[in-house]
DNA sequence: CTACTTTCAAAAGTAATACTATCTTTGGTG
DNA sequence: CACCAAAGATAGTATTACTTTTGAAAGTAG
């Protein structure tokens, strides 16, 4: 008997709750794969709905258009995220330690296999750091913002703002730098794909270490830890 | 008299070079006003040729589509970047003060008036902010990348990180810190405007110096100059 | 001055996209 | 067995993303 998680995501992204229904976890599930595949602006619901063996007006009755969906992914990747933060930096007092382990858990090196069965983490992780950015930057963020859409992204951030503040108390720019560690977990991880002369780092066959020592390096390149301080 | 600056850009971006042509000047000018105003997602041509005055086929003779006509304006505005580089840091021998210029410039606080009259700069600016992204994020990047549609932007990134090698040779990352500078500088300008829980800066009308200041202490805060390793 | 070419607006058409509405079937619950 | 929500089937609309054809105007060459 394995634990079933049940997210919670904010129910305003949805018309029906994707997550009661065969046809809602289908959507979810065939809607992270053919986003990987076609990519976004090629993706439509009647495709998906074809996929599925489903109907386009089907796949309407959960979600009010394709932006919706892809936020709501979003949200199920960073509430999943914010969870494998709680539970890897659990019971570890060391600020520092607990830094290093957030930068591996949101590059995606510290993940386990989900007890959720109609997600594929890798690929949704794909699609975050191919279609990621398109979530927030859209005309409607402040609206969205205002009806808690990044919340979660942001109490991720703020968690690891936390941690940052946690190690050095002084330095000036805890916030962006955990946006900028998040960030920079989805670009070179890009980059290194499709834009090589960007970055420094290579990815093989899904080996996302020189990521992760790469954001090591940033981070404690910037912070004094508070013991040495004194 | 003044100086007629002519941007030579990738001649695979257009169907017909849009700077020979007051239709194609118009594309340009209006393309830019028109998608700062209701965003790239709702942007069309047959929109932006009813605001021209013209017609939806006269807009498709100078581009293919929207997403190339949105390259054709990051290549611009990645063009003009360079070029205010180079000249701003004219004779400038001091590595640490050229990559303080270098930031002021992808910032946008060390803009000049250009002489190119039909492009406003500054709503140029907010539309690379705002849609910059979604230039290299799709499906058609390693296309794209390969008929050279990304040099303007590799070669802005490879000057900046061969200034921080000049500072810090032993720094192991020169290409993701200045990729990560010019990210940053597009992030945090948004991240002030509509997520402000992302970041530690505030920009008010406009004024951006507290981003300049965010990524001067981010670079030189993972820099050792030269001089002080010995 | 005519003939030829280029430029672009006008008009019309097509296929796909982004939805909405209605009606019927189906599978489970009380 | 009756009832009800889920979802399938079908149809329809407006907009988007284009392409094609045509013709007028304007420049250019002989």
């Amino acid at each position: 008997m394995a634990i079933r998680i049940q997210m919670k995501l904010n129910d305003k992204l949805y018309l029906r709750d994707p997550q009661d229904t065969k046809l809602g976890r289908n959507i979810i599930r065939y809607g992270i794969l053919l986003i990987d595949e076609i990519g976004f602006e090629a993706f439509t619901f009647k495709k998906l709905a074809e996929r599925i063996g489903s109907t386009e007006a089907s796949v309407y009755r959960y979600f009010e258009n394709k932006h919706l969906l892809l936020v709501y992914l979003l949200c199920w990747y960073w509430e999943w995220t914010k969870f494998l933060l709680d539970f890897n930096t659990n019971n570890i007092a060391d600020p520092c330690k607990k830094l290093r382990i957030a930068i591996a858990t949101i590059v995606n090196t510290a993940r386990r296999n989900a007890t959720i069965d109609f997600v594929d983490e890798d690929i949704l992780h794909r699609v975050v750091v191919a279609e990621g950015d398109k979530g927030y930057h859209s005309k409607s963020v402040d609206k969205e913002n205002q009806d808690g859409f990044f919340s979660t992204y942001k109490s991720l951030a703020g968690q690891i703002s936390t941690i940052i503040a946690e190690i050095d108390p002084a330095f000036a720019y805890p916030r962006a730098l955990a946006s900028t560690l998040l960030e920079m977990a989805k670009d070179h991880t890009y980059f290194a794909e499709h834009l090589p002369k960007l970055t420094d780092v290579k990815v093989e066959n899904g080996e996302l270490h020189e990521i992760e020592e790469l954001l090591v390096n940033f981070a404690f390149g910037l912070l004094k830890p508070q013991e040495l301080q004194k």
